[in-house]
DNA sequence: GGTGATTGGCTATTATATAACGTATCTAAC
DNA sequence: GTTAGATACGTTATATAATAGCCAATCACC
Protein backbone atom coordinates (compact mmCIF):
# COMPACT_ATOMS: atom_id res chain seq x y z
CA UNK A 1 0.00 0.00 0.00
CA UNK A 2 0.93 3.42 -0.44
CA UNK A 3 2.43 5.62 1.66
CA UNK A 4 -0.47 8.56 1.20
CA UNK A 5 -2.96 5.74 1.56
CA UNK A 6 -1.65 4.60 4.31
CA UNK A 7 -1.89 8.00 5.75
CA UNK A 8 -5.61 8.40 4.42
CA UNK A 9 -5.92 5.45 6.07
CA UNK A 10 -4.56 6.56 9.49
CA UNK A 11 -6.26 10.46 9.53
CA UNK A 12 -9.80 8.91 8.54
CA UNK A 13 -9.48 6.44 11.30
CA UNK A 14 -8.58 9.78 13.99
CA UNK A 15 -11.28 11.44 12.54
CA UNK A 16 -13.89 8.93 13.79
CA UNK A 17 -12.74 9.84 16.77
CA UNK A 18 -12.97 12.89 16.69
CA UNK A 19 -9.34 14.10 15.77
CA UNK A 20 -7.63 16.05 13.69
CA UNK A 21 -4.05 16.19 13.22
CA UNK A 22 -2.23 19.35 13.20
CA UNK A 23 0.45 20.27 10.26
CA UNK A 24 3.10 19.34 12.54
CA UNK A 25 1.56 16.04 14.04
CA UNK A 26 0.17 15.19 10.60
CA UNK A 27 4.06 16.07 8.99
CA UNK A 28 5.66 13.53 12.07
CA UNK A 29 2.93 10.91 11.35
CA UNK A 30 4.38 11.42 7.61
CA UNK A 31 7.64 10.78 8.19
CA UNK A 32 7.16 7.61 10.30
CA UNK A 33 5.14 6.45 7.85
CA UNK A 34 7.68 6.92 4.65
CA UNK A 35 10.50 6.02 6.63
CA UNK A 36 9.48 2.22 7.43
CA UNK A 37 11.45 1.52 10.04
CA UNK A 38 12.31 2.63 13.35
CA UNK A 39 13.55 5.98 14.10
CA UNK A 40 15.14 8.07 16.93
CA UNK A 41 13.19 11.45 18.30
CA UNK A 42 16.18 13.16 17.05
CA UNK A 43 16.36 11.66 13.72
CA UNK A 44 12.89 12.79 13.26
CA UNK A 45 14.28 16.38 13.94
CA UNK A 46 16.53 16.25 11.01
CA UNK A 47 14.39 14.24 8.75
CA UNK A 48 11.73 17.02 9.68
CA UNK A 49 14.00 19.48 8.41
CA UNK A 50 15.33 17.97 4.68
CA UNK A 51 11.80 17.13 4.21
CA UNK A 52 10.01 20.59 5.28
CA UNK A 53 12.75 23.17 5.03
CA UNK A 54 11.99 24.11 8.39
CA UNK A 55 13.06 22.86 11.37
CA UNK A 56 11.57 21.76 14.65
CA UNK A 57 12.99 21.73 18.17
CA UNK A 58 13.40 18.34 19.72
CA UNK A 59 10.94 19.19 22.39
CA UNK A 60 8.00 19.72 20.06
CA UNK A 61 8.91 16.16 18.56
CA UNK A 62 8.83 14.60 21.99
CA UNK A 63 5.34 15.96 22.57
CA UNK A 64 4.09 15.07 18.83
CA UNK A 65 5.53 11.89 19.71
CA UNK A 66 3.70 11.54 22.92
CA UNK A 67 0.52 12.40 21.68
CA UNK A 68 0.79 10.18 18.44
CA UNK A 69 1.23 7.13 21.07
CA UNK A 70 -1.61 8.29 23.28
CA UNK A 71 -3.88 8.01 20.33
CA UNK A 72 -2.48 4.71 19.50
CA UNK A 73 -0.89 5.34 16.38
CA UNK A 74 2.60 4.90 16.99
CA UNK A 75 5.17 2.57 19.23
CA UNK A 76 7.77 3.59 21.30
CA UNK A 77 10.40 0.81 21.29
CA UNK A 78 12.00 1.33 24.56
CA UNK A 79 15.14 -1.43 23.85
CA UNK A 80 16.41 1.22 21.92
CA UNK A 81 14.82 4.83 22.57
CA UNK A 82 13.18 4.81 19.00
CA UNK A 83 9.56 4.93 17.52
CA UNK A 84 7.34 3.62 14.90
CA UNK A 85 3.96 3.54 13.01
CA UNK A 86 1.78 1.15 14.52
CA UNK A 87 1.36 -1.78 11.82
CA UNK A 88 -2.50 -2.69 13.38
CA UNK A 89 -4.36 0.56 13.30
CA UNK A 90 -6.98 -2.04 14.08
CA UNK A 91 -5.41 -3.55 16.49
CA UNK A 92 -6.83 -2.34 20.15
CA UNK A 93 -9.31 -4.72 21.53
CA UNK A 94 -6.27 -7.45 21.53
CA UNK A 95 -5.17 -8.07 25.05
CA UNK A 96 -1.45 -8.93 24.22
CA UNK A 97 -0.44 -6.68 21.74
CA UNK A 98 2.90 -4.67 20.05
CA UNK A 99 5.55 -7.64 19.58
CA UNK A 100 8.34 -6.61 18.04
CA UNK A 101 11.01 -8.12 15.90
CA UNK A 102 13.70 -5.33 15.23
CA UNK A 103 16.38 -5.54 12.55
CA UNK A 104 19.85 -4.35 14.63
CA UNK A 105 21.18 -3.45 11.26
CA UNK A 106 18.88 -1.10 9.14
CA UNK A 107 16.37 -0.79 11.92
CA UNK A 108 13.42 -2.56 10.15
CA UNK A 109 10.27 -3.48 12.16
CA UNK A 110 7.97 -6.38 12.28
CA UNK A 111 5.24 -6.36 14.19
CA UNK A 112 3.87 -9.45 14.71
CA UNK A 113 0.66 -10.76 16.76
CA UNK A 114 1.50 -13.48 19.08
CA UNK A 115 -0.72 -16.68 19.02
CA UNK A 116 -3.27 -17.01 21.87
CA UNK A 117 -1.81 -19.75 23.34
CA UNK A 118 1.63 -18.11 23.36
CA UNK A 119 -0.27 -15.41 24.99
CA UNK A 120 -2.12 -17.49 27.61
CA UNK A 121 1.03 -19.70 28.28
CA UNK A 122 2.53 -16.16 29.00
CA UNK A 123 -0.12 -15.08 31.34
CA UNK A 124 0.40 -18.32 33.25
CA UNK A 125 3.94 -17.87 33.87
CA UNK A 126 3.40 -14.59 35.30
CA UNK A 127 0.57 -15.47 37.43
CA UNK A 128 2.24 -17.73 39.50
CA UNK A 129 4.84 -14.77 40.52
CA UNK A 130 2.15 -12.66 41.77
CA UNK A 131 3.39 -9.96 39.15
CA UNK A 132 1.02 -7.33 37.48
CA UNK A 133 1.67 -6.89 34.22
CA UNK A 134 0.85 -3.12 32.91
CA UNK A 135 2.08 -3.43 29.57
CA UNK A 136 2.99 -6.48 27.76
CA UNK A 137 5.31 -5.10 24.84
CA UNK A 138 7.74 -7.12 23.70
CA UNK A 139 10.77 -6.38 21.50
CA UNK A 140 13.15 -8.96 20.22
CA UNK A 141 16.26 -8.18 18.40
CA UNK A 142 17.94 -9.81 15.40
CA UNK A 143 18.50 -9.38 11.35
CA UNK A 144 15.72 -8.67 8.86
CA UNK A 145 15.81 -11.25 6.05
CA UNK A 146 17.56 -9.03 4.44
CA UNK A 147 20.42 -7.76 6.01
CA UNK A 148 20.90 -11.75 7.24
CA UNK A 149 21.33 -12.46 4.03
CA UNK A 150 23.73 -9.59 3.36
CA UNK A 151 26.28 -10.62 5.81
CA UNK B 1 20.28 -16.38 50.65
CA UNK B 2 23.11 -13.80 52.20
CA UNK B 3 24.64 -11.19 49.82
CA UNK B 4 27.51 -12.30 51.10
CA UNK B 5 27.11 -16.16 50.53
CA UNK B 6 25.88 -14.97 46.71
CA UNK B 7 28.86 -13.07 45.92
CA UNK B 8 31.02 -15.82 46.92
CA UNK B 9 29.61 -18.08 44.91
CA UNK B 10 29.36 -16.04 42.07
CA UNK B 11 33.15 -15.78 42.39
CA UNK B 12 34.03 -19.20 43.16
CA UNK B 13 32.24 -20.01 39.76
CA UNK B 14 34.13 -17.53 38.32
CA UNK B 15 37.26 -18.43 39.29
CA UNK B 16 36.85 -21.99 37.94
CA UNK B 17 36.84 -20.06 34.65
CA UNK B 18 39.79 -18.83 35.28
CA UNK B 19 38.32 -14.80 36.22
CA UNK B 20 39.50 -12.88 39.05
CA UNK B 21 37.80 -10.00 39.87
CA UNK B 22 39.66 -6.63 40.63
CA UNK B 23 38.30 -4.95 43.49
CA UNK B 24 36.52 -1.97 41.93
CA UNK B 25 34.53 -4.84 39.84
CA UNK B 26 34.03 -6.87 42.94
CA UNK B 27 32.65 -4.25 44.57
CA UNK B 28 30.04 -2.74 41.34
CA UNK B 29 29.31 -6.53 41.86
CA UNK B 30 28.54 -6.34 45.19
CA UNK B 31 26.64 -3.21 45.08
CA UNK B 32 24.32 -4.62 42.28
CA UNK B 33 24.12 -7.29 44.85
CA UNK B 34 23.43 -5.93 47.68
CA UNK B 35 21.04 -3.43 46.23
CA UNK B 36 18.26 -6.45 44.62
CA UNK B 37 17.18 -4.58 42.09
CA UNK B 38 17.94 -2.58 38.83
CA UNK B 39 19.79 0.21 39.30
CA UNK B 40 21.11 2.75 35.96
CA UNK B 41 25.07 2.99 35.82
CA UNK B 42 24.91 6.88 37.61
CA UNK B 43 23.30 5.36 40.38
CA UNK B 44 25.26 2.93 40.82
CA UNK B 45 28.04 5.48 40.62
CA UNK B 46 26.19 7.14 43.78
CA UNK B 47 26.36 4.31 45.54
CA UNK B 48 30.03 3.71 45.33
CA UNK B 49 31.03 6.99 46.56
CA UNK B 50 28.09 6.37 49.54
CA UNK B 51 29.53 2.37 50.57
CA UNK B 52 32.66 2.91 49.77
CA UNK B 53 33.66 6.59 50.88
CA UNK B 54 34.95 6.73 47.53
CA UNK B 55 34.18 8.05 43.74
CA UNK B 56 34.48 6.25 40.42
CA UNK B 57 34.24 8.02 37.23
CA UNK B 58 30.94 6.56 35.38
CA UNK B 59 33.14 5.36 32.82
CA UNK B 60 34.61 3.20 34.79
CA UNK B 61 31.18 2.45 35.69
CA UNK B 62 30.28 1.18 32.07
CA UNK B 63 33.35 -0.20 31.40
CA UNK B 64 32.80 -2.52 34.87
CA UNK B 65 29.35 -3.28 33.84
CA UNK B 66 30.42 -4.51 30.27
CA UNK B 67 32.89 -6.83 31.79
CA UNK B 68 30.04 -8.32 33.86
CA UNK B 69 27.51 -8.53 31.10
CA UNK B 70 30.33 -10.40 29.17
CA UNK B 71 31.18 -12.95 31.96
CA UNK B 72 27.27 -13.34 32.01
CA UNK B 73 27.06 -12.26 35.54
CA UNK B 74 25.39 -8.53 35.29
CA UNK B 75 22.13 -8.58 32.86
CA UNK B 76 21.54 -5.01 31.34
CA UNK B 77 17.57 -3.88 30.65
CA UNK B 78 17.40 -2.17 27.43
CA UNK B 79 13.71 -1.04 28.20
CA UNK B 80 15.04 1.03 31.03
CA UNK B 81 18.63 1.42 30.81
CA UNK B 82 19.43 -0.18 34.16
CA UNK B 83 21.47 -3.16 34.99
CA UNK B 84 20.66 -6.42 37.53
CA UNK B 85 22.39 -8.97 38.72
CA UNK B 86 22.00 -12.76 36.96
CA UNK B 87 19.87 -14.34 39.53
CA UNK B 88 20.66 -17.90 37.70
CA UNK B 89 24.03 -18.36 37.87
CA UNK B 90 23.87 -21.79 36.09
CA UNK B 91 21.67 -20.51 32.91
CA UNK B 92 23.82 -20.69 30.09
CA UNK B 93 22.70 -23.75 28.44
CA UNK B 94 18.97 -23.00 27.77
CA UNK B 95 18.55 -20.85 24.51
CA UNK B 96 15.49 -18.83 25.29
CA UNK B 97 16.88 -17.26 28.75
CA UNK B 98 16.81 -13.83 30.21
CA UNK B 99 13.39 -13.11 30.76
CA UNK B 100 12.50 -10.08 32.77
CA UNK B 101 9.46 -9.01 35.02
CA UNK B 102 10.20 -5.06 36.29
CA UNK B 103 8.27 -3.35 38.67
CA UNK B 104 7.73 -0.16 37.33
CA UNK B 105 7.56 1.53 41.04
CA UNK B 106 10.65 0.22 42.98
CA UNK B 107 12.63 -1.23 40.00
CA UNK B 108 12.40 -5.06 41.40
CA UNK B 109 13.46 -7.16 39.18
CA UNK B 110 11.90 -11.10 39.00
CA UNK B 111 14.43 -12.96 36.24
CA UNK B 112 11.62 -15.83 35.26
CA UNK B 113 12.61 -18.63 32.70
CA UNK B 114 9.29 -19.46 30.46
CA UNK B 115 8.61 -23.15 29.92
CA UNK B 116 9.53 -25.05 26.78
CA UNK B 117 6.34 -24.79 25.06
CA UNK B 118 5.91 -21.21 25.41
CA UNK B 119 9.68 -21.05 23.56
CA UNK B 120 8.99 -23.29 20.88
CA UNK B 121 5.70 -21.24 19.90
CA UNK B 122 7.45 -18.33 20.26
CA UNK B 123 9.87 -19.41 17.58
CA UNK B 124 7.85 -21.01 15.34
CA UNK B 125 5.79 -17.45 15.15
CA UNK B 126 9.21 -15.74 14.54
CA UNK B 127 10.68 -18.18 11.92
CA UNK B 128 7.24 -17.67 9.50
CA UNK B 129 8.51 -14.48 9.10
CA UNK B 130 12.25 -14.49 8.05
CA UNK B 131 13.72 -12.91 11.20
CA UNK B 132 16.82 -13.87 12.60
CA UNK B 133 16.77 -14.15 16.23
CA UNK B 134 19.84 -12.74 17.97
CA UNK B 135 18.66 -12.27 21.69
CA UNK B 136 15.74 -13.09 23.12
CA UNK B 137 16.12 -10.94 25.83
CA UNK B 138 12.35 -10.08 26.88
CA UNK B 139 11.42 -7.63 29.25
CA UNK B 140 7.60 -7.37 30.58
CA UNK B 141 6.85 -3.93 33.07
CA UNK B 142 4.74 -4.09 35.72
CA UNK B 143 3.80 -4.01 39.59
CA UNK B 144 5.64 -6.30 42.01
CA UNK B 145 3.39 -7.94 44.64
CA UNK B 146 3.90 -5.53 47.12
CA UNK B 147 3.84 -2.35 45.08
CA UNK B 148 0.75 -3.55 43.34
CA UNK B 149 -0.77 -4.48 47.23
CA UNK B 150 0.03 -0.49 48.41
CA UNK B 151 -1.52 1.18 45.35
C1' DG C 1 63.41 -6.57 35.29
C1' DG C 2 61.30 -5.89 30.77
C1' DT C 3 57.37 -6.35 27.71
C1' DG C 4 52.80 -6.72 26.31
C1' DA C 5 48.07 -7.02 27.64
C1' DT C 6 44.57 -5.62 30.62
C1' DT C 7 42.52 -2.27 33.50
C1' DG C 8 41.32 2.10 34.81
C1' DG C 9 41.68 7.55 34.79
C1' DC C 10 40.40 11.57 32.48
C1' DT C 11 38.30 14.81 29.27
C1' DA C 12 35.27 15.70 25.85
C1' DT C 13 31.39 14.85 23.23
C1' DT C 14 27.13 12.78 21.60
C1' DA C 15 22.55 10.98 22.24
C1' DT C 16 18.29 10.80 24.74
C1' DA C 17 14.88 13.04 27.51
C1' DT C 18 12.48 16.21 30.68
C1' DA C 19 11.48 20.60 33.31
C1' DA C 20 9.67 24.96 33.47
C1' DC C 21 7.65 28.71 31.70
C1' DG C 22 5.93 31.64 28.08
C1' DT C 23 3.24 32.47 23.77
C1' DA C 24 -0.07 31.51 20.36
C1' DT C 25 -4.08 29.49 18.65
C1' DC C 26 -8.47 27.41 18.80
C1' DT C 27 -13.02 26.72 20.60
C1' DA C 28 -17.12 27.48 22.94
C1' DA C 29 -19.99 30.19 25.77
C1' DC C 30 -21.76 34.41 26.48
C1' DG D 1 -17.30 39.71 18.58
C1' DT D 2 -15.17 39.13 22.98
C1' DT D 3 -13.28 36.54 26.44
C1' DA D 4 -12.04 32.37 29.24
C1' DG D 5 -10.12 28.05 29.22
C1' DA D 6 -7.84 24.49 27.01
C1' DT D 7 -4.62 22.80 23.79
C1' DA D 8 -0.51 23.21 21.04
C1' DC D 9 3.85 24.89 20.32
C1' DG D 10 8.28 27.76 21.27
C1' DT D 11 12.35 28.48 24.02
C1' DT D 12 15.95 27.74 27.22
C1' DA D 13 18.08 25.09 30.37
C1' DT D 14 19.26 20.96 32.31
C1' DA D 15 19.26 16.03 33.41
C1' DT D 16 20.40 11.46 32.15
C1' DA D 17 22.64 7.84 29.37
C1' DA D 18 26.46 6.44 26.68
C1' DT D 19 30.68 6.45 23.81
C1' DA D 20 35.26 8.06 21.90
C1' DG D 21 39.97 8.58 22.40
C1' DC D 22 44.05 8.86 24.61
C1' DC D 23 47.10 8.14 28.43
C1' DA D 24 48.74 5.99 32.90
C1' DA D 25 49.01 2.25 36.01
C1' DT D 26 49.15 -2.43 37.02
C1' DC D 27 49.45 -7.31 36.31
C1' DA D 28 51.18 -11.58 34.28
C1' DC D 29 54.47 -13.94 32.09
C1' DC D 30 58.86 -14.65 30.00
Amino acid sequence: MKTSQILANVKSKLEQQGITLTQKRSRILEILCRVNKSVSAYQIVDLYKERFAESIPPMSVYRILDFLIQVKIVHKLESVNQFVMCEHIDCENEHMKAQFLICDDCQAIEEIVLGQNIVDSLKQSILETKFTLKSSQIELHGLCANCASDS
